[in-house]
DNA sequence: CATGAATGAGCATTCATTCAT
DNA sequence: CATGAATGAATGCTCATTCAT
C-alpha cells in the first residue's frame, strides 16, 4: 500500500494559502510558496487541487461554508424570530470580526473571475436558509415587505464595511458598538 | 499649450483602462492593452504615470472624487437634514446602479494591496462632508448616536452589496425597490 | 511460474503504450497514462523497465523484431530470388499498412535521440538477412550491383512514404496500386 | 520611433533553432536555450512568434519553401522530362545531404502533432509543381501510369532513407553512388 | 515627447522518477 | 512485488518596465 491520499493535506494546503495571504498578501499567492508554506513540494498540490482556479474556488466554498455553519450553531428553531435573527448576525459579526482574514479571502475572490458560475451558484445556495427564515417572517408580518434577497444584501453588506472599517483602523468593536450596529440591522428590517 | 494635452491624455488612459476592464475584465488589465485601448504606445502610459500602481492609485482617487462630486450635486445647504440624507443616498444609489463599472473599479482595488495608504488616507477624506452632516444631525439629536464612520459604513456597505446583486442578476431595481431600500437605510439611523 | 507473469506484464506494457499511443498521440505518452492504460501502478512500470528510454527502446526493438519476423513468415530459401523478393516486399507493405500504428512508433523514434546506439545496432542487425539476400541476388547478377544497405534504405524508405500518404488520405491502396508500387520497387532493382 | 521590428531577427531564431537542434538535439530545444543561442531575450521570441507551436510551424514551412526553391534553381520549362526529373532528383538528393539538419529538422515534425493541418496543406501545395510534371510525363507515356503522388512519395521517401543511412554512418555518397541512386530512382518509374 | 521592441524575472503546470506503506 | 502519493526540476509563456530610435 502506498502513501495514502491524505484529506488532512487538503486541509493543510487550505491553512497555508490563508496564512500566506495573511503573512503576504494576494500577490504573494502562487503556487510555488503556497507549496512551501504547506511544507510540500510544488507538484504535489496538484495532487489535491487540479490547478490554482479548482483551489481559490474549493477554499472560497469550504470557507463560505464553515461561515454558514458557525452562524447556525446557536440557531434554534424554536426561538423566536427577533432572537433568531439575533443570534445568526450577532454570530456572522463576531465570525467576520474574529476570522477577517478568512472573511477577506471570501471577499476579495468573490466578484472576481476566477470564482466560477459553479462555486457561485452552490455558495448563493447556502443563503437559502437565511432567506427562508426571512421569507416566514414576512409572512407573520414582522419585517418588513422587501425581497427577502435585498434585505439580506443590506444587513451583510452592512456587516462587511463595518468590520472592514475596523481592520482598517486596527482595532475591534466594544460591546456597545456591536449593539447600536445590531439595533442599526434591527430597525432597518423590523415592521 | 502641453498641460492641456497632458490631461487629455491621461484621461484618455482613465477612460482606456475602464473600458477595457468592462470588455475583457480585470485578467486583461495589463499596460500593453490599455495603451492600445487608448490608441497611444505602451511606453507613453510611462510619460503620465509612474507605473502601473500609480495609474491604479490615481484612476481609483478620480473615480472616488467624481462619486462624490455627483454625490453632492444636488446637496443644498439649506435642505433639512432628511432631504439632504435622502439625496445624497439616492445620488449613491442611483451612481453605483448606472456607473456600476466604474463603482466596480473602486471596490475591486479598494481594499487590495495595490493601493497605497496615502491613496486610501486621501479616499478617506472625501468622506468628510458626510462625516460632518452626521455629526450635525446626532447633535440635533435627529439620528442614533453612533460613531458616523460606523454609520456610514453601515449605510454605503448595504447599498454597495444590494448594487452588486442586482448586478449578478443582471437586472435594475424598481422604483419602489429603492424606495424601500432607502428605506431601510433611513430606518436603521434615525432616532 | 514468475517468469510468465512478468512477461505478461511486460507485453501489458507495450500494449498498453501502442494504444495510449493510438488513442491520444504521442504527447500523452507520458509514464503514468502509460499506467493507467496497462490497469497498473506508476512505479510498477520501473519494476519492468529501468526506466522511459528504456521502455521506448525495448518496445522499439520488439516491434522492429515483430515485423521481421512476419515479414519472414511465408519465405521459403528454396523460392528464387524474385519471389522471395515478392513475398518479402509485399509482406512489408502489407503490415506496413495494416499495423501502421507500431510502424509509425517505429519510425516516431527511430532517429530520435532517445533511441540509444545499442538499439540501433541491434535493430540494423535485424536487416542482415534481407542484406544477404541482395548480396547473393547480386553475385548471380540478378540486380544492380549497388550497395545492398543503400537499395535496402530505396525499397524501405519509398514504401515508408507511400503508406505515410495512404495514412494521411485516410485510404488504403488497392490491389492494382500495390502491384504497381511493387513494380516500381522491382524495376528499381533489377538488371 | 522604436527599434524596428527587425524581419532579420526571424531569420536569426531561425538559425538559432537549428544550431541549436544541431548542436544538443530535440530535447534540448525548448524557447529559452533558442534565446540564448539567438542572443536575445526570452520574450523577444514571442514578438515574433505565438508561441512555440507557430515558431515551429513557420520554420518548417520556412524550410520546405527553401527546399523547394532550391530544387528548381536549375529546372528549365525547355529540357525534356528526363533532364528535368534528373536535375530536381539531384538537386532533392544533394540539398538533403548538404543540408541534412535543415531536412532533418523537417523530417522531425513532419509527421508530428505540432504540425497544423493547415502548416500540412500549404507544405503539400508546395508539390503541385512536381505532381504537374509527372502528369505531364505520363500523358507523354514517360512515365509508368501510377498516381503522381504514389510516385512522388516513392521517389523522395527513397532519397530520403538513403541519405539518413549515410547519415548514421557519418559519411557521403561518392559521385558513382548518386548516379547508381539516381538510375534505381528513374527505372523504378520510366515506361 | 512618442514609439513599441526588448528585457527577464516570475508563474502555473507537467511529468519522470522515487519511496513510504 | 505492487501501489500511487510525493517530489522538484524543467518549461512555455506573460507582462511591467526600460530604452534605443
Amino acid at each position: 500500500m502506498p502513501r495514502i491520499k491524505d484529506q488532512n493535506k487538503i486541509q493543510a494546503i487550505y491553512e497555508a494559502t490563508l496564512a500566506l495571504v495573511l503573512k503576504s498578501g494576494y500577490a504573494e499567492l502562487n503556487m510555488a510558496a503556497v507549496a512551501k508554506e504547506a511544507d510540500i513540494a510544488t507538484g504535489t498540490i496538484y495532487t489535491y487541487f487540479k490547478n490554482k482556479e479548482a483551489l481559490i474556488n474549493q477554499l472560497f466554498l469550504f470557507l463560505k461554508e464553515e461561515k454558514v455553519k458557525l452562524m447556525f450553531k446557536k440557531y434554534n428553531e424554536k426561538d423566536s424570530f427577533y432572537v433568531s435573527f439575533q443570534k445568526l448576525w450577532l454570530a456572522y459579526f463576531k465570525i467576520s470580526i474574529n476570522e477577517y482574514h478568512k472573511m477577506m479571502f471570501i471577499e476579495q475572490y468573490a466578484y472576481s473571475s476566477i470564482i466560477t458560475s459553479q462555486t457561485r451558484k452552490k455558495a448563493d445556495a447556502l443563503l437559502l436558509p437565511m432567506i427562508s427564515l426571512l421569507q416566514q417572517a414576512q409572512q407573520e408580518q414582522l419585517i418588513k415587505p422587501i425581497e427577502p434577497e435585498i434585505i439580506l444584501s443590506s444587513i451583510t453588506g452592512a456587516v462587511l464595511e463595518i468590520v472592514r472599517y475596523y481592520q482598517s483602523k486596527g482595532t475591534k468593536p466594544s460591546k456597545t458598538t456591536i449593539e447600536q450596529c445590531f439595533e442599526m440591522a434591527w430597525t432597518s428590517i423590523r415592521k
